[in-house]
DNA sequence: TGCTAATCGAGACGGTACGTCGTGTCTTTTT
DNA sequence: AAAAAGACACGACGTACCGTCTCGATTAGCA
């Protein structure tokens, strides 16, 4: 599929198209063979890269897997449908569709978290931003009168933060986005009929 | 300090007592050289044990980490104070105080089932079952009259044990199990005058 | 193609039915599977014999493929065509094709006995006969005329053997019995005018 | 006693220290703990090399104990007494002592043989080279008129080394040098007044 | 134009863990 | 008492992956 031309040094400074490279062989490999065929060995070959420069970009194979995540991801376009379980439920159908293509990635990067206190750093980073993105969302919510006066707001984005979670590390990204949106975010809306 | 007695075949069929030791030699080494010190070689070496007869009782490590795990957990008493968040919150402190001690354990069995489909599967009967063992508390609850008569006991469950999840995977542990409690279930109840 | 019955204990006496099942099972293994498939697992199961059986009826692996290989060496016929290099060539064309089918057999026993003096013994007996029954047949020769008569019989004997053992081990049994004979004995000959 | 330094690599090219070190760390474990000792383990802990590296330079254990083998022979020194019967039996005399400390690890080498078909490999070319070693010293002793002129060199190369295996293989290196030698070329000299 | 400095591809290296395989011993259950 | 069955301890083998290192070639910028 890809065909990388030779890359040679462009003098005394570092070559970005090396580190995007690096990337793209990475995502290449992730698509073809998986996270097991994601080693830092097969990513070099892969991209016609070495080991030197691969690590001279990122300080370890965490590191290299959460910036590829992020890479990825794409703009977390905020949803303002004027309902707040239906941003949720969008929020969740979008994520969790990117996540069925490439989950897995992410599921990867929690787990690598756990034995490396970079990744960890980083993701810890990643998660409030995750978390506070919604606080927009959830006050105009309140102001619209959906969510009581006295709703934790706090509570309510890591709440759906944290279920985004479970569901991607329980493999069930097949969940429908509607009913779980319903679940988290159900408890605290004023108007409770909503039928499930 | 450990001289375990040699250990024969009992004729043809398994011998638990081989299980047995297998696992207590991988807690002991856990308490003493951590994570990092739990390979097979050096758990079946502490049992006095072949690594054949450790691949013969799970298939892999991540399947022996996860058997460690349950039996380390030991039975979730079923805590019952009349209060379902403080029943949630004493359950979050007793968790995470274990967790703090051996919650890497649990995360290492969540990282491994992400590569590792046996890991998966255990670690969803597993899920399940935690989750389960609440239904019995809310639905005591709801007939206190604590939960609204329509509160999905199934949404509420799951997202106790999600946000513990959460949390550990977080490293997180030092959370306030109060506060956790109330953000989590707060919502749900019919009495929403908790101070938090 | 061996379809064994299941085969009981007869009383409180070995049963000599094992030891065949399992010698016959060896060779058809040796057969299908090669050296690499021989291996006392697989022997015992193909037999559907114990591996307690096995080693009641033989202190351990070489002892049982010595015992093979015997079996089916069959008879060694002495060959008297009145001429010795035909002899001796004929006996080579007759071994080597025997060997081509089970020599790998042979082979692995000279290697066994390397690490095994069990097997190195047997092997010794087993050797110094097939040097000994060279003995009459080289007498006759000498009677004949055909051999100086100070040739060294013993000598003789030994070196047709060693030859054979050489080119066993060389994987070199596609070799012309002719020629070979006529290398190996032909020095010995009275008349030399033999024609290579 | 050992206390090598530590190893670097010296670019993208196999470095020969490595395969320096790990054979002399075979060679040490040889001397040591015997052939039991030779396992690839303890030869890469040894040599503070990698399992990864040991076998990058040998495709197995087997090929590895004949390079081992191979570079502990030594140069076979052409031995030139003028006298056929004595040149032979000096390196009978000095290959047999040689075997006598380490005949073991080439009776190993060809047990391995048996099985593996690198080492065979190996090994023809090895018995190949020996046999053609001696061709220059039989023409030597043809034209000093102690062979016939039609004595077939080849032959006689052959059954020198024929029967230096066979005796290895018998375990009997104890054999009086002189009295073999005269037995394995005695025949092909003009002058058959050898005494026995 | 020649020199210097840093990067690049390449891949060997040390270290460490994993999972498999083979031998010979053992115990239970059945005949 | 012997047989089948197969679990067990021991220990070796070969593979895989990570992160570090060294080389030789390359290129830009400076002298």
């Amino acid at each position: 599929m890809n065909t990388p031309k030779r890359r040679r040094s462009i003098g005394a400074r570092p070559n970005p198209e090396a580190a995007n490279a690096i990337l793209d062989a990475a995502a290449s490999l992730l698509e073809r063979k998986g996270l097991r065929g994601l080693t830092t060995d097969a990513i070099a070959r892969e991209a016609r890269a070495s080991k030197t420069t691969l690590y001279r970009w990122w300080p370890n194979r965490g590191a290299l897997l959460l910036a590829l995540y992020v890479r990825a991801k794409g703009d977390s376009a905020t949803i303002d449908t004027g309902s707040l379980v239906e941003d949720v439920a969008r929020t969740y159908a979008r994520v969790f569709e990117a996540w069925r293509e490439r989950g897995r990635l992410f599921s990867l990067i929690i787990a690598e978290a756990q034995h490396d206190d970079g990744v960890a750093q980083a993701l810890t980073v990643f998660r409030e931003e995750r978390v506070r993105e919604w606080l927009p969302t959830l006050r105009r919510s309140r102001e619209r009168g959906e969510l009581a006066e006295n709703a934790d707001l706090d509570a309510i984005a890591e709440s759906i933060v944290a279920h985004a979670w479970f569901y991607l590390l329980s493999k069930r990204l097949d969940v429908d986005a509607n009913i779980l949106a319903k679940k988290v975010v159900g408890a605290w809306m004023r108007n409770k009929d909503i039928e499930t």
